[in-house]
DNA sequence: GGGGAATCTTGCCATTTGGCAATTAATTAC
DNA sequence: GTAATTAATTGCCAAATGGCAAGATTCCCC
């Protein structure tokens, strides 16, 4: 076995945390990913094209939008370390993405594409598993994030979000985060003196 | 082979038409789901317990919903037939459901249990890949109700709903899906009528 | 370190939605 | 068929959020 660079060591890491897995086999997987660099404002995927790589995010914190009718960007997620970053609806039914992925700083990932993807999850079922372990994570916090926005107000949303994700505040504008809650910039803004008042 | 059911026989033609699969294997899939009555009213899965059941719905309507703290139910998903139901979040984790599943009239469907599914998707890729096309077509759905939730009016919402869904207004109270829509029933009946005297 | 751009805040007022309670309508049980 | 229950509508007012534009602040580039 070769020895892993930093970034794959990493992957390992989480691989075998986030599923049961051989040490050897998840450092197999790891050889199959190359390394990858995203500056500050470029984009890992762009509305139109079609989202091919499975990317390991190790540094950095990127984020997903849409672009409303009206030319505005709507944020639909943030990304930080340790986490899988790709388009789903796009990379798995090979269709041209409605989202566009951008980094809010200089990144540094490892990533494979669809197609080694799909041979890794055929020949390794602990891969699968941590494939669909990945899926299911993601499923499930979009569920509890969708009933929190029709449950809760903007200001619990905010201060969930200021607990449970304080590093986007560093690293994303409060314009990014308003279209994230689904708000306003000057909503959030007036939430965020009235919290700070109190 | 033997002769499938009718509700077998379903299960078949929606398989082969989600995803390529040689109609052999199709049936042989098909052959161990075992039926499901449910009367209207009763649950198919209740909050505290583990979803165990993955359910393709040959006939009638459920709903999930969930209890916010006050004791209301918010419904989060509406189920019609050829569709599968089960709650992803306690499936996969094999954890306690934080949602219900109740059905809003008799439904009949089949069904195979977790460790079966598992089984399957070790043997069959194609219907692995079935599988991962149910999870991603679901996701994609809820990453377009949330978009849409956090940048349409209630208004707009209530007519996509109308449009994409209308059986459900022949099934489900308002009130059930005013709670879908994230609104009050008051709210809804105030926007029918509005749209109503358009 | 000065000028320009982007971001954030604030004021004013309009619109949307909620809360609550009363009333009407529909459904269900007997 | 009638009473009882549940669902839906409506009125009144309050609270939350948006739209727009003007300032203030911060950031960035040269």
């Amino acid at each position: 076995m070769n020895s892993l660079s930093p970034e794959q060591s990493k992957l390992v890491d989480f691989i075998t945390k986030a599923y049961p897995m051989p040490a050897k086999m998840a450092s197999e997987v790891s050889e199959r990913f190359y390394p990858l660099r995203i500056n500050k404002g470029d984009f890992l995927l762009k509305e139109g094209s079609v989202s091919n790589e499975y990317v390991f995010l190790t540094e950095g914190y990127m984020r997903s939008f849409a672009t409303d009718p009206d030319g505005n960007d709507i944020t639909t997620s943030f990304h930080g370390p340790q986490q899988v970053v790709f388009e789903i609806t796009s990379f798995f039914h090979r269709i041209p993405s409605r989202e566009n992925i951008q980094a809010l700083m200089s990144c540094t990932g490892i990533a494979i594409t669809y197609a080694t993807l799909n041979e890794l999850f055929h020949a390794l079922p602990e891969f699968r598993e941590f494939g669909r372990s990945i899926l299911v994570r993601g499923f499930s916090s979009l569920k509890s994030r969708m009933l929190s926005t029709i449950t809760e107000t903007a200001e619990t949303r905010y201060l969930q979000l200021l607990q449970s994700n304080p590093d986007i505040f560093h690293h994303a504008p409060l314009r990014t985060i308003a279209s994230y809650l689904g708000i306003t910039d000057s909503s959030l803004s007036r939430i965020r003196k009235e919290v700070s008042e109190k």
